[in-house]
DNA sequence: CTAATCACCTGAAGGC
DNA sequence: TGCCTTCAGGTGATTA
């Protein structure tokens, strides 16, 4: 489900929600979601600040820190104290304060809590954040050059830059005119440099749009995003494209739905 | 190094 | 109505 602008949402809406707020305490009802072994380590602790990196939450404790990914259908929703919760299914993570509750509801149990020490460390696997501002055209195309994966798995891959999932690839290539089977190192500079730039596009208009909302999205709040409505391709398999009229296609790639213009965008 | 497949899970949607 | 297959905003491991 979520990409870099829905976690982006999440991190902005939680930090009006749960900073300075004392965790009181912590519980689990899918152990694989949360080892709960280290929940007395995390009672107490106060929340210092919620940060990024790609798709991942960060947020700061007193000591150490709550690393949260929400992979295809985690939530992370606050309740106030008094707030009602409509249903309890598919809630695998509670995190407890005296003003309320953030609840970590999952349906298909793929996203993960972590606990850990060190937060860089932890999150040292990853490439640099696609809004970093370390992510230069000349960083983009130098990572670009010599690779030989398909543009489609390269963008999709966390290692180089982290943040991009299925929908903003496959709309950064739409409107950079570039095949998503395409040889990352064949693009030429100018292909790379239009690329970069629809790829920070992509990203930072949906972030306006407080994300996507496919089905299972939603902030902190229960809010759904509105950057759905504004798909060129993704989703729109043999709609017409909105450049050329062609039927947007649909094809297989990196194990992925890829959706693309045939005319527009060639190899 | 790159590509493809499976595994992890559940639920919605479409075909028959 | 019911059964079966396919698909889904992700990613890590394993196998060619």
């Amino acid at each position: 489900m979520p990409e870099l602008p829905e976690v982006e949402t999440v991190a902005r809406e939680l930090r009006k929600l749960i900073i300075d707020k004392q965790i009181e305490g912590i519980e689990t009802a899918w152990n694989r979601s949360f080892d709960n072994r280290c929940a007395i380590e995390v009672a107490k602790q106060k929340i210092n600040s919620v940060q990024r990196k790609g798709k991942y939450l960060i947020i700061e404790l007193t000591r150490s820190f709550l690393i949260v990914h929400l992979r295809m259908t985690g939530q992370l929703l606050y309740k106030s104290a008094g707030q009602t919760i409509d249903s309890i299914d598919h809630i695998r993570v509670i995190i407890k304060f005296k003003q309320g509750m953030l609840l970590f509801k999952d349906v298909r149990k793929f996203g993960r809590i972590y606990h850990v020490s060190n937060a860089v460390a932890f999150l040292d696997h990853i490439g640099t954040d696609a809004l970093d501002t370390a992510v230069t055209k000349e960083h983009f195309y130098k990572l670009l050059k010599p690779s030989r994966m398909n543009i489609k798995a390269f963008l999709l891959s966390q290692k180089y830059i982290s943040g991009m999932g299925n929908i903003y690839t496959d709309e950064a290539l739409f409107l950079s005119a570039v095949h998503p089977a395409m040889i990352s190192g064949n693009l030429s500079k100018k292909q790379a440099d239009l690329l970069h730039d629809n790829m920070l596009s992509v990203l930072n208009n949906s972030i306006q749009n407080m994300g996507s909302t496919i089905s299972d999205y939603r902030d902190p709040e229960g809010k759904k995003g509105l950057n759905q409505l504004y798909f060129n391709v993704y989703g729109r398999e043999g709609l017409l494209c909105k450049t050329c009229s062609t039927p947007v296609a649909k094809i297989r790639l990196a194990g992925r739905g890829t959706h693309f213009c045939p005319q527009c965008q060639k190899v």
